[in-house]
Formats: C-alpha cells, structure tokens, sequence
DNA sequence: CAGATCTCAGCTATACTGAAATGC
DNA sequence: CGCATTTCAGTATAGCTGAGATCT
C-alpha cells in the first residue's frame, strides 16, 4: 500500500505549505461533492452563510467579509439571483452599491448546504479527537487571522 | 481595521474546511512569490525534491508519490525538460516509462528553491510559537495520511 | 476632482477527465 | 487479452487584473 503522504519526500512531508495544501484539497474535495449534489460551489454557500449572518449588505462588504474576489462576487451573486436565492437591489442611500439580501428560498438552500457541510467536517475530522480538533481550529485561526491583518 | 478573519461569520470562522481554505491560501500566496521569481511552480519544486530525496523515477511514481495528476505530471517534466532541469529518458526495462533524473542544472535550482521556500514557512508560521509549529505540523499530518489512505 | 462600486473580458494555476498510442 | 504508462485535448474552479460606467 502505497499513498502518498507515506512516500512523499521526507522534506515536503515537514513542509507546512506543503501540509497545508494537501489539506486543504482533501477538504475541498470532500465538501465539493456536496456542494455539486446541490448545483451549488463554495462562494456561494459563503455569500448565503454572511446574509443570514448580519443581513443585506452590498457586494463590496461581503467580498471583504468572505475574502472573496469584487469580480468573482458579481458572478456569484449573478447566479444566485438567476437561482431566487438572493435579490439584488439598488442601496437608495448609496446607489453606487447593490444591496444584496437573502430570499426565502435562498434561507431553505442555507439549511440543506449547512447540513452537508456539517457531514463534511465530520469526515474530514475523523482521524482527530475533539481536543485535537480544537487545537487544529485554534492554530489555523491565529495563521489566518495574522495573514488577513498583515494586508 | 476590518479584515476577513475578523468580520466572517462565526460559522465560517469555526469551519474547519473554511480555514484549511484561508490558511492555504496565505501559504500558496507567500510561496507562490518566490517560486515566480525563478520562474517555477509548486509542482516543479515537488518533482526536483522528489528526485535529489529518491533518485531518477518514472513519471507515473513521481505522480503517485507527489500526488499530482499524470497529465499535470507529463506538462511540468516537459518544462523542467525544457528549462535543462531534468532528462528524460526511456526506461530500458520497461519502455513504457520515462525514467526522469535531475541535471547539475537541476540540483543547482533545487538549492535556490529551498532556500526561497524556507523563507516562505518562517512568514507563514510567524504568529506560531516553536511548540505551536510542531503541534500543528503533527495534526495536519494526521488528517493528510488518514485522507490519503482512504483513496 | 479623487475615490468607491459594480461589471465584464480575460488571464493563470490547479485539479481533473477521456481517449489514443505504446508497451508489458 | 487486460493493464500500465505517457501524452494530448479539453473542462472546471479559484484567484486575480485591468478597464470602463456609474455614483459619492
């Protein structure tokens, strides 16, 4: 039996970038398979997760909140507008902007992607403890909270 | 001061999937700069660490080992070829395969990139503590093996 | 005027699939 | 024959840039 992670060389086994993107795609692949079941991608759970968070706000703001892209942000909220999920109107206070808000249907799609993703988090924690599950979201947090800052 | 990590919702801020993301995205940021720099990629570091750690492969092992899709393996050895890292050549005991060995050339790039990917950790684990650094390293491993065996 | 917002066209890197050619 | 290896063409997503239109 021979994986990966068991051969890799020794010195890309003790890289952290190197962990972390091989990590990372193991998640990304376990929560896309969801994602696509539901027609849906990852910014778009992202978007819908910040509405029902804090509320309608514009695309500038979520792209900010969710460090997701101006340009990538008009596509995703395009599409969920084609889907009913969200409306866009224009912010009369400030007509630069859009104010995006979630609808009805886009709070029943919320619900079934929350619990996909769940599972997914199930799975991709498996191999780790609750305490070490806890070590893994403190230490990743501080990572990304002091790269997000050093911008 | 408002930054993504501070400013997501709470339920993408406790996602594990959502972290593994960001915190890979802030390490493929800082590596993906100085790979830039001498003209290479993440794939061409891993084949050239692969090859100086266990000498001359086939594709396909080197593929396997690395984790990188056969088709992305034939175009990164075609560039390394090309750049006068690597030489390809048939396998004589088995004619099916590409046997890929690293040049002087190869092994002189190699030093530059580590020396430039050494940097690229000690930026992305500067808000980690040595203890931190090894706790992390050890669950990330964990998760990787556990995903990789389970293919 | 400077600067923010949104949109669109287009680029690169990465991961992946399908199929053909070749050889075991 | 079935199977492995390499190559090529093509797909999809993510992240990102530049430019233009609109508005503060």
């Amino acid at each position: 039996m021979s994986v990966p992670a068991d051969d890799a060389p020794l010195r890309l086994r003790l890289l952290p970038s190197w962990l972390l993107a091989q990590a990372a795609l193991h998640a990304q692949r376990l929560t896309a398979r969801r994602f696509d079941v539901l027609g849906m991608r990852r910014s778009h759970f992202a978007v819908l997760t910040a509405l029902a968070d804090s509320g309608p706000q514009s695309q500038a703001d979520l792209g900010r909140r969710l460090a997701i892209d101006r340009s990538d942000m008009a596509e995703a909220t395009s599409e969920l507008e084609r889907a009913g999920h969200v409306r866009r109107t224009r912010d009369p206070r400030d007509r630069r902007r859009n104010l995006v808000a979630l609808t009805p249907a886009g709070v029943f799609a919320l619900r079934q992607l929350d619990a996909h993703v769940s599972e997914a988090q199930e799975d991709l924690l498996a191999p780790l403890i609750q305490d070490e599950r806890a070590e893994l979201l403190r230490l990743l947090t501080r990572l990304v909270e002091f790269h997000d800052a050093a911008r």
